[in-house]
DNA sequence: TCCCTTAATAAACGCGCTGTTGATTATTCG
DNA sequence: CGAATAATCAACAGCGCGTTTATTAAGGGA
């Protein structure tokens, strides 16, 4: 990120073409999978030799975008007050989350959704997610929180994530605010919510 | 399965060693990229052109084994008294399930783990549960679910895959039974469960 | 047991992408 | 403008792929 503004302004138009003719590879073929230096190049109008220039290989230049979107994300998610989420009252608290995915739909329908070979952001995603609960748990209870916790949390992150995929399947049908709802409602009373809703 | 069962003698113990070899060279290398048809027949002292005869290229292979898994978990899954979870009475219905993983942990440990970028088979056991989770709500109530549902279907899947991923990893310190317990508190109840028990 | 069938081997083939190199041209920025 | 450096072009050996040929070895039914 850093490395990319400061730097010749060919330097950055290079990146920038390479990053768009990486989306479209990834959108028309589906998966992360055999795209090629080459390929890649092709696309852009780019000498092959450029490439390594900047990259050591595909998966190099991937994984740049990758940590870009996991930035982006881990911002939003430090914003949220996760205390609030244990309470049993959904209060907003993760709309800006849900409106994060909305706003990024392009790159995360790619890097965060089915088949897309990808893996490795998602379990990054799901990280961020659980540290950040466990961290602020420490925080409240001032303890280590029982073994137990961490199952818990981490039954939290992966159900979001997968909530949140299906939602970027679908279309985003839904406005992000009644997903964070229903992300909410679950978190807090689980099934016995959706009794009391129907 | 039956393909590989009904044959010659010379092509299941081929195929065995590819599998072997597969497994062995997944957790060296850790991810399923670049593994290459070369070194699977390396591995196992196997001409290269003997595994154009049976695979058309190392996903093949891959998918194969994938398969297998997915279709001891369907069977497993397809025990479950799902109706029972919704009901708020932990009671032992996810049992069955966690020791399936438990027996199979080596195999699960490989395809259904992080930095895997085995991602399809993840994906594919998600689908399994949610779409059993669906059609087991339309038998209860004879109607079609809010879109609601599926959102938590999709929560409840991922969750549990998050949470046995967790499990595994840490090599499962925690009996079957316990980690059953636990997806099932929170299934129903969500956080508040915790709080109960904390 | 024999013998026919079929799997496995060995060696070689062109193909395409890789990652690197050296020389040359074009662009940026002070 | 002029020095620095990014981008280009062409060519290179290397390697794994997927396929083909002829040959050897093993299996299983009558």
């Amino acid at each position: 990120m850093a490395n990319t503004k400061n730097a010749d302004a060919r330097v950055r138009r290079t990146k920038k073409m390479l990053r768009a003719a990486l989306a479209k590879l990834l959108e028309e073929k589906g998966g992360a999978a055999d795209i090629t230096v080459k390929a890649l190049c092709e696309e852009c109008g780019i000498n092959r030799g450029t490439f390594y220039l900047h990259y050591r290989d595909v998966n190099d230049l991937l994984t740049g975008i990758e940590q870009e979107l996991r930035e982006g994300f881990e911002e939003e998610l430090a914003r949220v007050p996760i205390e609030r989420l244990y309470a049993g009252a959904p209060a907003h608290v993760l709309d800006g989350v849900c409106r994060f995915f909305a706003q990024n739909a392009d790159i995360c329908r790619v890097f965060l959704c089915r088949e897309g070979d990808s893996a490795a952001l998602v379990e990054r995603v799901k990280d961020v997610v659980r540290e950040r609960a466990l961290a602020q748990w420490k925080q409240m209870y001032a303890a280590a929180p029982h073994e137990r916790y961490e199952y818990t949390f981490a039954f939290i992150a992966s159900g979001c994530i997968g909530m949140l995929q299906l939602w970027l399947e679908k279309g985003m049908p839904q406005p992000p605010e009644e997903m964070a709802a229903l992300m909410e409602a679950f978190i807090a009373k689980g099934a016995q919510a959706l009794a009391e809703r129907a």
